[in-house]
DNA sequence: GTAATTACTTACCATATGGTAAGTTAAACT
DNA sequence: AGTTTAACTTACCATATGGTAAGTAATTAC
């Protein structure tokens, strides 16, 4: 056998995988259901991957590398204050339109009992870390409107997962663009962020 | 035995049933686990819920009828345009504090694919189809600004059913007082629905 | 040429779980 | 008193599912 289609196998499984776990949800997916729709046994799943769980832990891996790779690279450009963070936002939503099976994942990994959380965390902490400590930075500076950074990024977290739900919901009520209430959110969360670390942007209550 | 007990019996099903579901998904729990944790049989649950999907719905009714009086409250009120929809935005906001465990169980079952969704649907159609008309009837003669109402009820729901993730993630961050957040998010729909619907308004841009 | 490694398969198993069937016990009805 | 009904239990079952063990076939290493 040649070694690129070895390969392929893997990448179809993560595939697979990544699709069923967004939308049916970890505990809904059998790795027979999976087996199946990729035409191979099971036990070649569980060569690949040792556990179920462990499926999981790779596919929550491959999404994280795909975002933090995306941020990488805002955060490698010249971009200052507030400008980065709204980079930062519509990089995210440009993403999250183009793979939305990672929001779906995102969802199902970021409720705290589930089984991918753990993982999530471990990914996600340093990249929290940084940007708190940049955040902090910039405050120093006076670059950036002095706030919690933590709560901030949380509240913006929780938006990105939450279009997850909305665009499911929309298309459940027949409504086919989803696109016109997600470039309301981002609106939203931009406006939010502004308000919250714009230092050059008066709040109208 | 005296009828008291045995009422009791069935509420205690489903409010450990309504927790479980909410926290850990529809899935994950099992009606074993249900049992012990109420010290009875799972046959007794079988008992008062012919089958499992069968108690989700019966979750999913009463939770409804909950939502749905608290609704018909603020309607019977002498509210009028865009001042009835601030106090529904708020009548929402209080009930999921109160009553978090109502949040899960909407995220839950607002999946599509999920076992409940149907029955949500059938729950919330009429409510939906009575708050168009309503909307529009507001709209005609000049009390709300014209916009599609489905849209809006739509991205005001699945902001409520964010905030439970919300509220998970701060919680599993470690953020003691969620309720900031919390507010802010209230604070932010007011607004979208204010821009969306109140005539007498101005966009900042 | 043979041993070892890789990728995958068939066979099998243990367990969890939803659900059926058949009691049991006590209260309610007649 | 006797029958029925409600509330719940014990016993049991079918199936789905994650996982182990042992192969097979081809490629690679020595």
């Amino acid at each position: 056998m040649e070694k690129i289609e070895k390969i392929a196998t893997k990448e179809r499984i993560l595939d697979a995988a990544l699709a069923s776990f967004s939308t049916s949800g970890f505990d809904a997916t059998s790795l027979d259901v999976i087996a199946k729709s990729l035409e191979i046994r099971k036990q070649t799943i569980l060569y690949h991957f040792a556990t179920k769980k462990g499926l999981l832990n790779a596919v929550v891996e491959r999404a994280a590398e795909n975002l933090i790779s995306s941020i990488e690279e805002v955060l490698n450009s010249e971009l200052k204050g507030w400008e980065r963070i709204e980079a930062l936002a519509r990089m995210v939503f440009r993403l999250a339109l183009r793979e939305p099976l990672l929001l779906g994942l995102l969802r199902e990994v970021s409720r705290p009992g589930s089984v991918g959380s753990e993982r999530l965390k471990v990914l996600m902490t340093p990249l929290m870390d940084r940007a708190i400590l940049w955040m902090q930075s910039e405050m120093e500076v006076g670059r950036m409107r002095r706030t919690d950074p933590r709560l901030v990024i949380l509240s913006a977290y929780s938006t990105v997962v939450g279009l997850a739900t909305e665009i499911e919901v929309l298309r459940a009520a027949g409504i086919e663009q989803a696109l016109r209430p997600v470039t309301v959110r981002r609106r939203e969360l931009i406006r939010f962020l502004r308000v919250s670390l714009d230092p050059n942007y008066s709040q109208t209550k």
